[in-house]
DNA sequence: TTACGTCTAGGACAATTGTCCGAGAAACCG
DNA sequence: CGGTTTCTCGGACAATTGTCCTAGACGTAA
């Protein structure tokens, strides 16, 4: 993950980083309107009115546009890591875990419905933009995606975990940009039943199948 | 579907479409480019640059780049109605027929690995734009969705057949970000192979499931 | 107080955007 | 041939973009 790096940053080190709010309500709006509009539809005027910052003023927190994006994308990073975290600490049963993450589908549907998959939009954008972050955003999924092979193999699948994990992930993304392009949220209701039976079934609740 | 009428068109009715090649061109061109970059990242200039047009002719052909984007649109749209039409002369079987609809995540495999799913990514990039299109971009996936919702009926499963078909439309969709995603097409092959077994499961092929 | 590092505002800058115009070439028809 | 429509060119236009600079406000420490 490449550092975005404070500006003046540690003058005298070891100190507390100055003004810490400003620099943190900066990614969080970033990270909304990203979200919502899209990373390049999103301009620093945009983002700065989201904080009620002058333009001028931004540049001295961040000097470009991808620094902010690789602000953003560590933002996302660290906040799934702790949910990543927090789903472990709940559940004992990786069965369980894993429902979890099915369940971010149900939780966050009004989102979803709206501006579809956080981590699949951002990254089809950057695909389409040739963006140098196109990695960064990639490891968002890659983070889910050794997480849930590794409940897999928990729960019995090693051999299939990284296949099942991938599976997972397919059908999640291609069920939020669906329920976003026809704003049906009975479909992700559904789908996430139908997932929930089907994670029963490849982790063989019933018929042993390890 | 909203109409992209000729700018001069009609002057005296009935007559074959003035310099039929280059409003062709400059949909095709404009359709390839919004499938490479996106939308909103690819200029008049970059049309313009593709056909080897000045930009100033180009406004002689379309008023805005809405307008280009509506043509584009029923231009996908006509184009995979052709595909439709040619799947169902060419097997009676529809089962045979959605197979023919799996093969796409093959036959077009590259494209997908580098710019994703055409219909997805603009459907997804038209939502965060808020562009008035997006009905019309969503009709892409209508057109497939009712398709496949007649072949399941065909094939014996009428209660459900719109429910599989959007479960299919949703895995392709999956598949084709996470392969996009990922640069994988080894994926793209291994779930390819899982849709052609679900697609004889739930089609009850030899257990009679209707 | 003075001095200094941190933070902010406002605006300048070149480049690019979508849009639009007017002059003229090319093609067709009488 | 002349006349009219169809098409093309080059450039103008205001607006917005990301980037960058400078002057100064604020607070803290000597």
């Amino acid at each position: 993950m490449t550092r975005t790096s404070r500006k003046h940053q540690a003058k005298t080190p070891g100190q507390a980083p100055q003004k810490p709010g400003t620099r943190a309500r900066i990614i969080e709006a970033a990270d909304r309107l990203f979200y919502e509009q899209g990373y390049e539809h999103t301009s620093f005027a945009d983002i700065a009115g989201a904080v009620n910052l002058s333009r001028g003023n931004f540049y001295y927190h961040f000097k470009t546009k991808d620094e902010i994006l690789d602000a953003v994308i560590a933002h996302r990073l660290t906040e799934r890591e702790i949910w990543l975290a927090e789903w472990e600490r709940e559940n004992d049963d990786p069965v369980a875990r894993i429902r979890r993450f099915i369940d971010i589908l149900i939780m966050n549907r009004d989102k979803i419905l709206r501006y579809g998959c956080p981590l699949g939009s951002l990254s089809t954008e950057l695909t389409k933009l040739d963006h140098p972050l196109q990695g960064e955003a990639g490891k968002l999924f890659t983070l889910f995606r050794t997480w849930l092979a590794r409940q897999f193999a928990l729960a019995g699948q090693k051999r299939g975990a990284d296949r099942l994990a991938m599976h997972l992930l397919a059908l999640s993304q291609g069920i939020a940009t669906l329920a976003n392009t026809f704003h049906d949220e009975t479909f992700i209701r559904r789908e996430v039943r139908a997932l929930y039976t089907w994670l029963d079934d490849v982790t063989g609740k019933g018929n042993a199948g390890a």
